[in-house]
DNA sequence: TAAGATTGTGGGTAGTAGTGGGTAAAATTA
DNA sequence: TAATTTTACCCACTACTACCCACAATCTTA
């Protein structure tokens, strides 16, 4: 249980109760660090899921963000992307965030979601709609997964 | 004689109980370094078998994942099923962690298991299921099996 | 060989975690 | 300003987990 801190892993099935207020895992909010002041910041992600990061790591990306140029139009896109759906939010005494309807619906989220530790963030997804999409890029990327998997599983 | 740290070597008849606990040879625990805070991560093998790392190899696992970029669509699948399965688990005062449903239902394992020592990590196996494997693996991959004798000296 | 320590297994219990809902404060709108 | 909606805080219930103690079998050691 001594994980390096803001660092997430494991698989939640968890509900959205009917004020659209979520749960985040007791061991992901103890993984905060100090600094992180029991916020997290819940934006799009780049797959049709939602993602959350702790505070101090959005910040990183937010300075990321800032040093690219806005010359390059993909960079635009890219920094209004990310920045767009991103909101903070502090869970309250029971340990929840509350999630906006846009990103709800962006991810096509019901009631059951699974939720997913990815190291520095946290992912919010609809089951189906993961295992959808897994299947999906396992069939055009396999070779490049297997790449990977040789690379840094032991 | 007492072999390096984190190394595991052998193999253990033991059982699971009813509140999903396995317990860790002795052997095994007393091979742990003491950074590693008397911790394991217990995740999917590749295999239909659970594998349990010590904490401090586990780290080294989670360090190249978090160097793998989230705009790569095959990075943010790779990080995804490598940590999903993934749960941390400081042994109790008995020396048991607790198995999560998902990993026991994943390797057919009822209440007897065969705990292996797998150098840098352990395995946790169904007997029956084991004994299949291996005889189709050997069946198969004779000629692989060869291949690395011309690596491996024994 | 006998006493003591260690190890694997079983089970009880208090505290914690996930979920649901009520209510007052705050924000929004008319 | 008043009415309505939204948000934040509080309490409550149930299930589960972590911690504790117990015990029998095995191993160690004097």
């Amino acid at each position: 249980m001594t994980l390096a801190e803001n660092t997430f892993i494991g698989e939640y099935s968890y509900t959205i109760d009917s004020k659209g207020r979520l749960n985040i895992p007791s061991r992901f909010r103890k993984s905060l660090s100090e600094n992180d002041a029991n916020t997290f910041v819940i934006t799009k992600g780049l797959d049709p899921c939602i993602w959350v990061y702790p505070l101090t790591e959005w910040l990183k990306i937010e300075n990321n963000l800032r040093n690219l140029s806005s010359v390059k139009n993909i960079n635009r896109t890219f920094v209004r992307h990310t920045t767009r759906y991103a909101s903070s939010s502090t869970y309250d005494k029971q340990g929840r965030v509350l999630l906006t309807p846009s990103l709800v619906d962006y991810a096509s989220i019901d009631k059951e979601v699974l939720i997913i530790g990815a190291i520095g963030k946290i992912e919010i997804w609809n089951p189906e709609k993961l295992q959808e999409v897994d299947k999906q890029n396992m069939k055009i990327e396999q070779d490049a997964y297997d790449e990977l998997a040789d690379k840094i599983t032991l």
